[in-house]
DNA sequence: TGTCTACATATTGAATACAAAAAATCTACG
DNA sequence: CGTAGATTTTTTGTATTCAATATGTAGACA
């Protein structure tokens, strides 16, 4: 097996243009800043209470990152995703997970490895149960966190194996902007859970047998149906917010 | 099949920030500005006869491409790739060529786009019997950069029909720090050519009777192959080099 | 001689100032 | 009224200045 890699990311970075960079993107996040909105260089600074400069070059890093786009000379605005961009982005995540779980298939996972993806798979597991005991049908707030928690570190956990921090950076480029912008999944009830839970659990047992065009099979379709959840809620907004324009369009 | 996807990238940029980031990733491809070599923003900007500001815009850009390395409050350098690196680069390749190949011809391409191909593939035979011809051993400078051209060119037409612009540049950026900072390949000849030509050739043929598996197979074989001369070079460089520190050690 | 400190120098990070371009507003004219 | 053109305002792009941090060096002292 290869080594760990080098840390080469360890900033600490006390620097304001870092803080800036959290900033806007914690605010684009949250969705304050909404998809399509400009970007005012001097506002943001005046919200930091630090000059220009520093928030242009947060800027550039969230452009390069894809989460803000940029005209010359005219300005820079909160990306929009198109549905082809969705398709785009999920095809990019699946070429590169479907080649890593390959690989660490093929590679033979230590056991404590293996453990470690249970326990995450797990966690998915326990909010059903939580469901069951309290017999409410959606997850909470706080509960959907501690999903999207556990559904993101079983990915990222699987990409981790890989030992390719290449790989890794693009896909959670790829699986950030997705959740920033293609993502406000409400109401997972236990259904749902249970049945993210059985596919994630059939890509382990996969990965346990050594089975990987298996694993491939398993973990492509358990990625094209996050897909095709996106994609219909994505045409759902559009079909709401077309209506919501056609009202506002009588009101002229 | 899908639309041909928004021409969003269109920046003719007259900014001077665009002609300082073309200056010094000219500089760096050229070799001009060698691996873990500093970047003097000041420097750069006298010579562009630009204040810093522009410059260092620019080096941000190519922090994130991953062309300049960056460490707070000491100093950028032009990355030096590690062996590990050049296998993470070419596994993150493989993962996404052998995605859009395996998708491209599942899904019929056109005949006319099969031409482009071939037509690429061509330009290399010509260079064969063009060596055969002059008799010469080995492709001289012209036309090696007709090679790299060509061959340039058939993969990223081939990426091209994958009408997926975000693994186009992901792929486009990997390839670019390959071709910088583990390529300088020399004495090219005919022989190798061929065997070249006929991985292409046969990549097309499998593309052409629609089977993705064996273009897949073929693909990967392709681009491990290529990566294999890639570590080969850089072990031998990373010997010679030992050898040199050897010898000036001596001279201490 | 070796090491530690103080000073000098260079370089990055940030703030401010200025210029140029685009957007918005206003005005004159049809 | 509406529109074309001019003017004002805003915003981006660039230059310059200032501050903070790191590096290099010289000299004092053990």
């Amino acid at each position: 097996m290869r080594a760990k890699t080098k840390a080469k990311s360890s900033k600490p970075n006390y620097t304001i243009r870092e803080k800036a960079y959290q900033y806007i993107q914690s605010r684009i996040a949250s969705g304050d800043l909404p998809s399509g909105g400009a970007i005012s260089e001097l506002l943001l600074a005046k919200e930091l209470g630090s000059s220009r400069t520093p928030v242009r070059e947060a800027i550039s890093q969230l452009v390069s990152e894809g989460l803000l786009e940029q005209t010359p000379n005219r300005g820079t605005v909160v990306v929009q995703l198109t549905r082809e961009d969705i398709v785009d982005l999920y095809e990019l995540r699946e070429a590169l997970e479907v080649y890593v779980i390959a690989k660490v298939t093929r590679e033979h996972l230590p056991v404590e490895d293996i453990k470690r993806l249970e326990l995450l798979s797990n966690g998915i597991l326990a909010l059903v149960n939580e469901l069951d005991a309290t017999g409410e049908p959606y997850l909470n707030t706080e509960q959907m966190q501690r999903f999207i928690t556990a559904d993101r570190g079983f990915h990222t956990l699987l990409m981790a194996f890989s030992f390719n921090p290449r790989i890794r950076k693009v896909v959670d480029e790829t699986r950030l902007l997705i959740r920033i912008f293609a993502m406000r999944r409400l109401g997972y009830g236990a259904e749902k859970l249970r049945k993210i839970h059985g596919q994630h659990a059939a890509i382990i047992a996969a990965i346990v047998s050594e089975d990987p065009a298996l694993a491939v099979q398993r973990l492509a379709e358990h990625i094209q149906i996050s897909r095709q959840e996106r994609l219909d809620e994505f045409d759902r907004n559009r079909r709401a917010s077309t209506i919501e324009r056609s009202y506002s369009d009588l009101n002229l």
